[in-house]
RNA sequence: GCCGAAGUGGCGGAAUGGUAGACGCGACGGUCUCAAAAACCGUUGGGGGCGACCCCAUGCCGGUUCGAAUCCGGCCUUCGGCACCA
């Protein structure tokens, strides 16, 4: 793999310095201390056994940044943990027969060693592990501060149920009607469940001003998600039947087109489809519902299936016109948005159209369409338009319209305006083993009741039979569920269910501050001043799990006193993917590129510098074994370069003329470099910030050799060069740093400042064109006044050439680069 | 279907209204070597010309501008997200 012969020892290096500083405790954070605080954390990963190049790939980058800006002069907090609590453990326990807690801890003790490869600054005295009680008591004591603000709850629910994990899933993991983690088609499962309120933040969420630079990508699926849209809840009449409930409520965006309504759709799974059902069309009914809860989402959601339903033989009453409307079911309708019914109007949706083709029932125009002169509609017609066929309505625009028809139906008390959201409450309730236990007790006579505090943390079993029932493990352990009512003594039972994983890292980011903390979650002082996190970086996966459910949290403990900010990060990068072979790295390929392979032979930061040099950090690439021969390359050429002192270089007042002139130019490059530097590590453009120490290296050797550099500039080129290098390159800038008999360690150095009087160049190139294509360049003084450059541009002999016969009717000056000549044509 | 991002040499990419292709990979030629590797030097978008140079070229078509990879409009392709949300 590796075809460059180094000049240097890779693996003593990084053995040398990832030894010497964890000695001297060079990366220990402070709490304390006059510098800035800057928290720069990266999504910490789940152990799953070994360190790959999507790891280093997201870590290297990111510990690139949070060195950059500890070397600006901040107190860089850049911690590192586990996300250990989830489902690969328990699958592995069930295939391999090591217990989940064992696989977990094994894979963490190998992955922490890999980690220390990457010579990154985190403090490991500040890791956290989630699976173990000191932090899992904190998610119970959390879901209990929750569960008394009325934030968690439970119900009976038709839940995402994926059959392969055997539990139910939040909306959020569920992808194109699959389930996130392992693909299968999910179906659903009517099971009592916590949820957790996130739809009562709904609004908030949309109110994004709190940050201060995510991308946009993120916020627009997140708003999408959210999906807020504004309508009235109006009621439909069945108080002819006699039962508790007198209306069939729905939701609708269109309530101007409510005298278009001819039938009425149910979910299947509706409480009231039982009850208004007619005796005759029972069977037909039953079959129906039935059928739908065997379908997976995917079938029942299809676009292009056939909407098909039931008639229920009943009827409601639509209260603006007095009309008996059918009521029907059919799968189209979902329980779980809205109020799962839906009024029909086939001129004026889609769905509603179809459907009505398809039973025959009448499709009644209430909105004019443009040019429509009352024929047959051949589709729905969702436009705008004038209403008719609506009675007092009529001649209304449709916009207008929907103000008007609301106003005259929250008159009547028959509804409300009312908002809707396509997010729906979070669940947390996991079937499963690995996982915090959630802390209530279900007594038979005081009804569900939070374990005490003082009992926390309920700890997880260890000796549990895990195989995947649809039931959680816990309900079969011997002596788990059996507990004591903590208010009446008497016998009862815990919940055996355990928590949604991103629970966990809802508001890990605060744990950090203070790990061992054991008063709380953490210590309100020291969160207090280190959060919000300044900058998150991590894959864009997570746009609508954890990045929404951390924005949430960090909210509704706000609310509850516990931190005084709403929004957990305030700025958001997502890097991109690294693939092989085109494709994303995965055992079942095969294209798997293990990193430890490659730190062996190159060292840790050759890796490094492939993985930031590749492209743009957000666009992710390929990996290549002959790409990361070039960065091998390029750092053996730096090492030949910087990594031993040059005595012989002469005085700078020794040099003649010609190599005095180098020798500026080396230093005003050098300075360009140090600004443009700067400038790409802060915006994460790794690749063009390492080429540009490429291009400034590779200028070098010839001055060298020719000794056209004094001394005194050496050693600026050295101490300013390695101090850029730091960031990207840990160890062999501290090596070479050394080397050059520099005060330990470069990593304490301030980053280098540029002179902006060496940066602005003595000599430009002034661009000459003739209707705007490039006829000459001409090397002229930077203060060049706009005359004199007119005047040069006039004179070149090429620009002559390119005139020709022509009249020069303009001459577009641009100051200090640029002059185009332009002519009559 | 809707929303969003992207499209530049053989390849990864640079340039965000002013020198298109920085930097790197690969390839080719050379130096060194018995030979190879490594290293070093050179060439490397296409076409034309002996040459100085010239023409063409940033997915396609049009527009704005003295000047467009960059801004605007339309289209094509790829990727991502959402998708019977009432």
């Amino acid at each position: 793999m590796r075809q460059v012969e180094l000049r240097y020892n890779p693996a003593q290096i990084d053995r040398k310095w990832q030894e010497r500083w964890e000695r001297d405790g060079l990366y220990r954070v402070s709490d304390e201390g006059p510098r800035p605080k800057w928290y720069e954390l990266t999504m910490y990963p789940y152990p799953s056994g070994d360190l790959h190049i999507g790891h280093w790939y997201s870590l290297a980058p990111s510990d690139c940044h949070a060195r950059f800006r500890r070397m600006q002069g901040y107190n860089v907090l850049h911690p590192m943990g586990f996300d250990a609590f989830g489902l690969p453990a328990e699958n592995a326990a069930i295939k391999r027969g090591i217990h989940p807690y064992r696989w977990t801890m094994d894979n963490i003790d190998n992955m922490r060693r890999q980690l220390r490869t990457i010579g990154a600054i985190y403090d490991w005295s500040r890791e956290i592990v989630c699976c173990l009680p000191e932090y899992y008591k904190w998610n119970q004591w959390l879901f209990l501060q929750l569960y008394k603000a009325g934030l968690a709850y439970r119900t009976r629910f038709p839940a995402v149920w994926c059959p392969s994990c055997q539990t139910v899933l939040a909306n959020e993991q569920v992808i194109n009607g699959r389930c996130e983690r392992c693909d299968t088609p999910i179906t659903r499962r009517e099971l009592d469940q916590w949820f957790l309120r996130i739809t009562r933040y709904a609004e908030e969420l949309l109110d994004f001003s709190g940050l201060m630079d995510w991308p946009q990508r993120i916020i627009t699926m997140q708003r999408n998600w959210i999906g807020r849209s504004e309508g009235v809840e109006v009621g439909f009449d069945i108080s002819h039947y006699g039962l508790d409930e007198r209306e069939i409520r729905v939701f609708t965006t269109r309530i101007d087109t409510i005298f278009g309504v001819t039938f009425m759709v149910l979910a299947p799974e509706h409480p009231l489809v039982a009850r208004l059902t007619a005796p005759e069309r029972r069977q037909e009914v039953e079959a129906y519902v039935e059928a739908t809860r065997r379908e997976s989402e995917i079938e029942r959601l299809s676009t292009d299936k056939e909407k098909r339903g039931v008639n229920i033989g009943a009827y409601c009453v639509n209260r603006l016109s007095g009309e008996k409307v059918p009521i029907f079911i059919a799968d189209y309708v979902l329980l779980w948005y809205g109020s799962g019914a839906v009024m029909g109007v086939p001129a004026h949706d889609q769905r509603d159209f179809e459907f009505a083709r398809r039973y025959g029932i009448p499709i009644r125009v209430v909105i004019s369409p443009p040019d429509w002169n009352g024929e047959e509609l051949k589709e729905a017609c969702v436009e705008e338009g004038l209403m008719v066929n609506s009675g007092p309505f009529n001649g209304l625009p449709s916009e207008r319209g929907k103000d008007t028809v609301a106003d005259h139906v929250e008159e009547h008390g028959w509804g409300r305006r009312a908002v809707t959201y396509h997010l729906r409450d979070w669940l947390i309730s996991r079937q499963r083993y690995w996982g915090t236990p959630i802390p209530i007790i279900f007594c038979d006579r005081c009804g569900p009741i939070p374990v005490p505090e003082e009992q926390l943390p309920v700890l997880l079993p260890e000796d549990t039979e895990f195989k995947p029932t649809g039931e959680s493990p816990l309900a079969r352990h011997p002596v788990f569920p059996h507990t004591i009512c903590p208010q009446c003594g008497g016998q009862a039972r815990r919940e055996t269910d355990t928590m949604d994983t991103f629970f966990d890292s809802s508001w890990y980011f605060l744990r950090y501050t203070s790990p061992s903390h054991s008063e709380g979650p953490w210590d309100p002082t020291v969160a207090g001043k280190w959060c919000p996190v300044d900058q998150y970086t991590g894959g864009a996966e997570h746009a609508v799990m954890h990045l929404l459910y951390a924005r949430f949290f960090t909210k509704a403990l706000r609310d509850l006193g516990l931190v005084t900010f709403g929004e957990p990060f305030l700025r958001l990068y997502n890097q991109g993917t690294i693939l092989s072979g085109g494709a994303k790295m995965s055992k079942s390929r095969g294209n798997v590129a293990t990193p430890d392979d490659y730190v062996r032979v190159f060292g840790a930061d050759v890796v490094r510098c492939y993985l930031m040099f590749l492209g743009p950090w957000e666009q992710g690439g390929e990996w290549s074994d002959s790409g990361i021969n070039g960065a091998a390359r390029w750092l053996n050429r730096v090492w030949e370069i910087y990594s031993k002192p040059h005595p012989e270089l002469p005085k700078r007042s020794e040099l003649d003329d010609n190599y005095a002139k180098t020798d500026e130019l080396l230093r005003r490059e050098l300075h360009r470099k140090v600004k443009q530097v700067e400038n790409d590590l802060d915006k994460f453009k790794f690749n063009t910030a390492i080429a540009a120490l490429m291009t400034y290296t590779n200028a070098l050797p010839s001055a060298l050799d020719a000794r056209a550099v004094s001394k005194e500039t050496w050693d600026e080129i050295v101490n300013v060069f390695l101090r850029l290098l730091a960031p990207i390159s840990p160890h062999l800038s501290e090596e070479m740093w050394e080397k050059n008999g520099l005060p330990y360690s470069v990593h304490s150095q301030p980053f280098p400042k540029w002179d902006e009087g060496l940066v602005t160049a003595e000599t430009v190139t002034l661009v000459v064109q003739v209707d705007g294509k490039v006829r000459d360049r001409l090397q002229v003084s930077v203060g060049i006044n706009e005359q004199e450059a007119k005047r040069l541009a006039l004179e070149s002999a090429r620009v002559k050439q390119h005139t020709g016969e022509r009249t020069v009717v303009d001459l577009i000056y641009v100051p200090g680069k640029l002059v185009n000549v332009v002519t009559k044509r």
